[in-house]
Formats: structure tokens, sequence, C-alpha cells
DNA sequence: CGCTCAGTTGATCAGTATCAAAGGGCGTGG
DNA sequence: CCACGCCCTTTGATACTGATCAACTGAGCG
């Protein structure tokens, strides 16, 4: 939000948690960015059939990546924060297929596929930092798969409170077991798999339990631990461990 | 299966699906690979938890990434076969957060992380085909995270056959609407979500519904159309496109 | 002030799980 | 070569999770 908060901070502070980042590999990250660019909320950043020249870094707000059924049912497969890459497979995918949707206000900038394809000659460290990103959104994929596949709707909900407070505060959006989310629940339900009229049911539940309040966009865990234990939450798929890489 | 085959032949099938590799960059490929190795059926290729210090390439058999709930449910993220890296990602992940277990005997290899590393500075275009392979992967897991989310059983079933043919394609492993599948009911339950008893009965559908058949290990499709109509399966999110990446 | 949209509640329905048991194929050891 | 055992598949009965349908509330906003 701040002017003098440079675009690329969350995304610096995102990298710098799995590795530390050399003063050049963060001008080069700095100066490889576009112009910040406004999309409203229920927009879509990128659409399923696209071919974009560029990816897209989000630097404020929400994203996600959807995909449609022809009944009109919508999986939400990717939930994006600050500093989230919310395309930078379309870099070696080339075609996207699905869709990337503004779900608040958000603010982007974007990188030209021929930066990066030059940063891959010139900058390996980087490269492989990119690399980590994909792969990290890979390993929440594979999260949410055990939690659709073989998670009860609480526990599930569960993990993805515990998931997102995790991915928060990597990037300072979260702190005391507070944070804002801004989804409806017909949004959740299309990431949990579930109907929304399900979802207010098992918030409820949570509320009742004592596990959380949520009230409007703001989500506090008030027992961290059982809300872990309700979810099986381990956080080790999410890779915060700074380390050579 | 053959001893003159190269142990990569199914590797540089996949990746020239997608780009043309250089003569060097094959005999790289060629050149890093560990020898050969057996793992029976039903033994773990790696575990949760390692940090293995290389990435293990699938020659021959099935395999498959998963993880297992407290409860003893067992979820299978994905699916690997002849050309698959299995664990490609922990080169840059480094810890793994899933194990990942033969299905049947399979043939494996492995490549240090360091020649990676060398790779990755050495050969960008070579490393980004890697990464490739890591995203295509993701493609996938975000399209079993719609089916599990929003397709019924039916047709997640039916989508899970077609995906599988068509990779089975790419590596040359099937032709004519028919292929060798090794996977019980249990196990395609734990890649469903499903419990083996509801597997045993969509199976039935499909094939009452003169779909597919499925005795053994063998399985026919028989009305490719109408069960990629059942899936509503779009093979694009696979990227079996030949171009410039 | 009335619309619209998000959230909530109740009633009923459908899809899938669970439990239990039986049948079939195949390998192994006697 | 047969018998046993084991694993996988199949079937039936029942239970339960979560979906659907419908209606109502409350808040924000034009």
């Amino acid at each position: 939000m701040n002017a003098n908060v440079p675009p690329t901070a969350a995304l610096v502070a995102k990298l710098t948690a799995r590795d530390d980042l050399s003063a050049e590999e963060i001008a080069v990250l700095q100066g490889m960015m576009s112009e910040p660019r406004i999309v409203q909320g229920g927009h879509d950043i990128v659409r399923d059939g696209d071919r974009p020249g560029h990816s897209t870094l989000l630097i404020d707000g929400f994203a996600c990546r959807y995909t449609t059924l022809k009944d009109g049912g919508r999986q939400i497969t990717a939930l994006h924060v600050a500093g989230d890459f919310v395309d930078l497979h379309s870099f070696m995918l080339k075609e996207m297929d699905h869709g990337v949707g503004a779900l608040t206000l958000c603010r982007i900038a974007t990188v030209d596929h021929g930066r990066l394809l030059e940063i891959t000659h010139t900058h390996p460290h980087l490269t492989r930092m990119f690399w980590l990103l994909t792969l990290i959104d890979g390993s929440m994929h594979r999260e949410w798969l055990v939690g659709m596949g073989r998670r009860p709707a609480l526990g599930n909900a569960a993990h993805f409170i515990c998931e997102i407070y995790t991915r928060l505060s990597v990037v300072g959006m979260a702190a005391d077991n507070a944070f804002v989310l801004p989804l409806t629940q017909v949004e959740l339900g299309d990431v949990l798999g579930l109907s929304s009229v399900h979802v207010n049911r098992v918030l409820q539940e949570l509320r009742s339990g004592e596990l959380i309040t949520w009230t409007g966009q703001n989500v506090v865990i008030l027992d961290w631990d059982a809300l872990a234990d309700l979810a099986e939450f381990d956080p080790r798929y999410l890779h915060v461990v700074k380390e050579p890489r």
C-alpha cells in the first residue's frame, strides 16, 4: 500500500524466507517488473486459453487460479496473496490451462517472458528461485489434494486457515493469530470443493468450538494448537526454511 | 524393457513432445543418470521427510506420490509412468513433504543434485525443460483438484483414464485406445479420493455404459468421445505441444 | 427506501462411505 | 499336483457427509 515500499517487497520477503538473495539479484527483481497496474475485484488477470507474453506478480490484494466446468461449477486451485507470481508457470507452459481472477482489488506488475528467458541464461540462482516458487505452488496443490480427497470438510477448512495464516505471516500480513481474509463463503466453497451452505456450517462449527472467530473479513485463530491438530497441519510442505538452494 | 533402449528413452520422448532437444542436451541427459536400479512393488523410492541428494527417474514401472493421514487414509497425489521424474522437485525443495512409492516393480536411475546444479549453470534450456516437467506435474495436480472438488466420481474416474491414456501415449506405452494399467481398485480409490467399494461401482458403470473394458491390468477405451465428454477432458493441461520453450 | 448480495437456517435428497461377507485368481508350499 | 491362503474384486445393506432447494435476515449502497 505504502508508496515507498517497492512492488517487489513481498516477493523478496517470500524468497528470502527460503534462501538469501544477493543485492544484485534483488536489483534484478526490482528492475524487471513493469509499472504497477490495478485490476478490479471480480475481473480476470489472465484468461483460460491465453498465451501471455509476460507473467504477473501480485503486489497487493487477493487473486485465485480457477477452472469452470460446463455445469457452472467452479474450482479454485490456488489462492494468491501479495508476493505471489500468479502465472509464473505460463513462462514455460505458454498456454494458460485455467484462468486467474482478482478476488479483490489487486495491484499487479508484470515481467516479460523475454526478460525471464534472459535471466535463465545470466542468473542461474535466481532462475532456481523462480523454479522454487512454482514448486511451492505444486506442494500446495498436493496438500489441497490430500485435503479434498481424504480430509473431512471441517478438517480441510481448518487446514486452509492454517495454510493461509502461515503464508500471510511470511509476507508480513498476519501476526498474533489474526489476519484479514476477504473471501466470501461461496469463494471458500470453490476453494474447498464444498457448497457455500456447507461452508457456512463448517465455519459455525469452527466458531462454536472456539477455534476461530471470523467476522466480516477478520479472522482470528483462537486456539492454534487445536486448529492445527484438527487439520493435521504440518507446515513442512510450505518449505519456509532458509537454506542454500 | 529392451536392453539397448537407453534408460532415458521415455524421458527424451516426453521432453521432445514439448520442444526439440539438441544432440548435446540428449547426451547430457544420458550422461547424468546413474546405473539403473530395481525397486520392488510396494516399496518406497523416497520417504516423507527424506532429504535426498539426488532425483529419481522412473525408467519402467508405475510409481506414485502419496501422503498418509493419521487415520490411515492415503491420498495419492501423482501417478508416475516411464519417463517421469518422480521427485525432481526435491532438487529445490530439499526436504520431501510426501513419500514416493513403487506400485509395481520399477526400474529407476538417479541424478545427483550437484549435477543438476551444474546444469542450471551450463545448460539454461535444459534447465527450463526440467522446470517444465515440474510445471506439468503442477498442471496435473490442478486438474485433479478440479476433479476431486467439482466432478462427480464417475466423471473423475473417466477423466483419470483419459489422462493416463494420453500420458502413456506420449511415451509409446498406449495406442489404439488400449493400455496396461497395473492399479488395484484400492490404489485407484487413493488416487480419486474414493473408497475402493465405490471405485468398483464406478468402474462397473463405465463398463456397463460400454465406455471401457478393464480386465485385470488391461484397459480398453471403447468410446473415447463419450468418455472424454463424460470427463470433460480437455488435454491442453498436459501441454503436449512442441514449441520453443 | 428499496435492491442486491452475503450470510444464515431448515428440510430433504443424493452420493459416497462403511461394514460385512462371499467369490475368484494366483502363487506357494506340501 | 493339489490345497491352502492371500489378495483383489464384487455384492448387499445401512449410515452419514455434504448437496440441493427454499426461504429469510441483515448490511451496504444507489
